[in-house]
Order: structure tokens, then sequence, then C-alpha cells
RNA sequence: GGUGGGUUGGCCGAGAGGCGAGGCAACGGACUGCAAAUCCGUGUACACGGGUUCAAAUCCCGUACCCACCUCCA
């Protein structure tokens, strides 16, 4: 079977076919940064950080785009309230957003253009907008520019919404506007409002409407028709529909393909942004790893709504160390030289494949990891090397695929040596305790032998037997509540 | 009012007409000095009420509850 994708445009699952042979363009809408990012805003970077690896891994060549929007009303009013420059705000929490998405092993996109460096290019597209007879400056002097949603025939049809149908929003200032459905393309500069956040325009001085920022930056980045556009599933209205009529309006093919990522919700609800500290990124990390923060996530299907609980978190990391502990094992059974290859059309990798093709079935795919792990296990029981080395190699390939190889240098701990030499140090203590424990086995002294362990135990080491010697590991932290 | 999604075992979480995805937890067995790890085994789950069918968690009709979006939310 082919590679296809639910495309939330037609509303099933299509086989996927790139615009151009073994090229994938794909534009994601980043997130406003206006805040810190808590574990819901990082959903659609995984999510979608997993659709790249895997058209890369499928011999895509791909370009990958996604925006921040670094200029908005939120933004505005946050940094007014906190007394500091709007820009000093996006910069500070789109920092934070780049460190939490470096810790999840969120690959770096082709390009992450931000809104405020690409008015030039809005302001052209807006332009050819009103020459078309698509938007209009509205007459009331504001400098405000609408586009006008009654030119716009098929206005409606990414969220299959007819516009008499819709609820005129009943807070939305209609000011110059000919609809109250019209939404603005860019905004004249108000009263009270920086000047560093206004910038020249055919129709005075002011800012860039949220919409126009993606047809102006995808149009850019990957052509005026491009393979994928993918967002958070609240984005589809008003955000997704509005750029497309807007760009199909400009003469733009636009996105062939839609992915929309489901929710992360605690408590039934939407995450919302004026939540809690507990569930910013930062802090979920003090609780478990980011690998196992983004096993986490990458278990449930990214369409599906994900249920946040610590509970449910602490259980995907014990899982996930079931996982890390037969790598481990697998890799001190295996010839030193050994190394990782490409495994192809065999299984485990081509059940994975086959998964990972269906609309990037994630559960299906970490479903196979398990069958293999076990698969593994028994060959490292039973010295079966060759076949061990086949599956050892099969999963650290699938888990990069999923960008959980424990092996990746995203998740080394620690940049500077102090931790490797704290690790060396308690290395050898650990082996020399251990050693009078050997002794002790040796001699039938198993008071002796448990007390050592014991204490080991007790400074928070966990020790196992193996055939190959005894191992230590630090014990993982306990989750508290 | 309009549009869309959901309800699966103790828990998490897939699947989408016939064969019990997978994980966590639990229990039994093997292995072990004891553990740990690992392997083997153990479950008659699909919100409710009807219907279609040889066969329904899956399709149809209805009901209940939950959620999202309806103009600047991932």
């Amino acid at each position: 079977m082919s590679l296809r994708f639910y495309d939330t445009a037609t509303r099933e699952v299509r086989d996927f076919v790139p615009l151009e042979e073994g090229k994938a363009g794909i534009y994601l809408c980043g997130l406003t940064v206006q805040s810190e990012p808590h574990v819901g805003h990082i959903r659609s970077g995984v999510n979608f950080d997993v659709l790249q690896r895997w058209l890369r891994a499928s011999n895509y060549e791909v370009t990958f785009i996604r925006n921040t929007t670094d200029i908005d009303d939120k933004i505005l009013a946050k940094s007014a309230e906190q007394g500091r420059p709007w820009y000093n705000l996006a910069y500070e929490m789109s920092g934070e957003l780049t460190r939490a998405y470096a810790a999840l092993n969120v690959a770096r996109p082709t390009y992450e253009p931000a809104a405020t460096g690409h008015i030039p290019e809005m302001v052209e597209m807006i332009a050819s907008l009103i020459e078309r007879g698509h938007a209009y400056a509205a007459d009331d002097g504001s400098g405000d520019v609408y586009f006008d949603v009654r030119s716009w025939s098929s206005y409606g049809e990414l969220s299959g919404q007819k516009v008499d149908d819709m609820e005129a929003a009943a807070d939305a200032d209609p000011r110059g506007k000919r609809d109250p459905r019209d939404f603005a393309l860019w905004k004249g500069q108000k009263a009270g409002e920086p000047d560093t956040a206004a910038w020249p325009s055919p129709w005075g001085r002011g800012r860039p409407g949220w919409h126009i920022e993606c047809s102006a930056m995808a149009g850019k980045y990957l052509g005026r028709a491009f393979d994928i556009h993918g967002g958070g599933l609240d984005l589809r209205f008003p955000h997704h529909e509005n750029e497309q009529a807007q760009s199909h309006a400009a003469g733009h093919p636009f996105a062939s393909y839609w992915l929309h990522n489901a929710w992360i919700t605690t408590s039934g609800e939407k995450m919302s942004k004026s939540l809690g500290n507990s569930l910013l990124v930062p802090n979920v990390l003090e609780r478990v790893r980011a690998i196992e923060l983004r096993f986490y996530m990458v278990s449930a299907h990214y369409r599906s709504h994900v249920e946040f609980s610590f509970e449910a978190l602490d259980e995907a990391a014990a899982g996930f160390r079931r996982i890390e502990n037969f790598l481990d094992r697998a890799r001190a059974a295996l010839p030193a030289e050994f190394t990782v290859g490409t495994s192809s059309d065999a299984d485990p990798y081509r059940s994975f494949a086959e998964a990972m093709d269906d609309d990037l079935g994630t559960p299906a795919a970490v479903a196979v990891i398990y069958d293999a792990v076990r698969e593994g296990n028994k060959q490292l029981a039973e010295g079966q090397v060759a076949e061990l080395g086949h599956t050892y190699g099969a999963i650290r390939t699938m888990l990069d695929v999923l960008g959980l190889d424990p092996a990746d240098p995203a998740y080394a701990v620690g940049g500077s040596g102090d931790e490797e030499r704290l690790s060396a140090a308690v290395d050898a203590l650990v082996h020399g305790m251990l050693e009078q424990r050997n002794q002790a086995r040796a001699d039938k002294d198993y008071a002796a032998a448990d007390a050592i362990r014991d204490r080991i135990k007790a400074a928070g080491i966990d020790v196992e037997d193996t055939p190959s010697g005894p191992k230590w590991s630090l014990r993982d932290q306990q989750g508290n509540d």
C-alpha cells in the first residue's frame, strides 16, 4: 500500500501524490510567541516532525517550513501588561519554544520565517487581492483592509460551512466591514499602539492581519502550489479557511493536502493558555525525560484527542524503558564493531512502514516495535547473535523515524563534562561494592550480599544480575502526585 | 442555530463487517540463592435501544452524555 493521509479538506484518506515526484513541501502553522509553551502547544511540532521524518525515511526530499507569528493583538496586549516592548516578549518566548522543541528532538525546519520579516510580501499579496476585487480598504479612515468574503463563492469549503449559516461573531467590531464575516488583511495603527508595531503600506501605517502571513510565506518558500499544510485542529476555521480563500482568490493553487492534529486536553477541557504552570514543557520535563514525553505523544494517533494525565505519562515512560532496556542489553551482547545498517524490506520494518504509510499510524507502528522487542529478547536469551543484530538494527531505525532513538545526540544529557566524570566516579565506586557482593555470593553468604545491594539501593541505584555479571543503573524517578 | 469529532477491558490506547493491535497494572508458571530483568500463559472490552446481515465494536435509525470550531487558540 502506498502512502496516504487523511485530508481535512475532502474528509477522506487520500493517496499522497506530490506535485513533484520525490519531493514534498510542507507548511506548518507554528505558534504565536506570546507565552511559554505547554505540552499541548508542542504536539503539532512533534506530530509534524514525525511526518517530516517519515517522508525523509521514504526517500522524499522534504522542504519543511514552520512559521512563528511574532506580532498580533495578544502579543501587544501582554507586553503592555508586562511593561516591556512587544518584540522583547516575542523574542523571549520564541527562545523558550525553540528550547522545548530541541529538548523533544523536533528537528529544525528548513526555515522558520517570522511574520514581521515578511511585511512587503504581505503588502504585495493584499494589493493583488484588492486589484482582483476580493479585498477592499475600509472607507472609515481606519486604514484597515478586509477580505471580501461575499466575493469568493467557495468561501467555507475547507471547513464545510456555508457563509449564511455562520454565526456572526458577537464580539467582533464591525468597523468598516461590508460583511461581519469579512476578515482583516491589514490593520491600521490605532491610537496607543507602539510605532514599532506599525509598518508602512499603501493604506497607511499598520500591521498585518493574522492569516495573510501564512499565505505570503508559504507562497514565498514553497511556491504558489505546495503539498501539505498542517496545524492544530482549531486552525481549520477561521485561520486555514481564510488562508485558503485569500490564496485561491489571489490565483494560487495553494495546499494539496490539509492535515490537522487533535488536542491534548486536561480533564476533558482544552488546554487553555491561561492554565497553571504544571503543564509547561520545562515543568513536565522535571518529572519525565524528554524522550519519554515524546513517546507519550507519539504513541497516540495524531488525529486522536489525548486526555493528558501524569498517570498515563508515567505509564508511557515505563513502557518506553522496556524498549530502552532491551536496546542496552542487546547492544552489550552484540560485537563491538556492530553498526546499525539500513534494514529495509524485511519485517519488522516492513510492518512498521505499512503502519506509517496509513496516515501515520504511529500507534500500530509502536505495537510493531514492542513485538520486535519481545522477539529480540528471545533472541538475546537464546544467543542468536545474527538475528539479534537484525532486530536491534530494525528497532533503532524505527525509533529514529519516530524521533525516539535513545542514542540520538539530541537526548544526550548535559553539555559539560561534569556529568560524565560524575558517572565515571560512581561507576568505580559501585563496581568496587559489586565485587565485594560477588565475593559474598560466591561464598554463599547471601545475607552479606543482600546487605551490600541494599546499601547501593539506598543510594538510589538499582542492581540487576545478568548473565554477563551485575549491572547498575540510576533508579527511575518516582512519580509523585 | 450551523459544522465536525468522540464514548472500547482495572487503566492508557489502536482497529472499522468474520480472526481478541499493543502497552501499563494484576494473577499463574519458567528462570534466579532471593530479587530484578526476560519469556510463556491468563480477559468472553467496545455508551444505550432498535434494525440490516449467515456474521456488527465496525453498517443503518434513534437516544444519552462529552468535546471542538463558527473571524486573530496548537
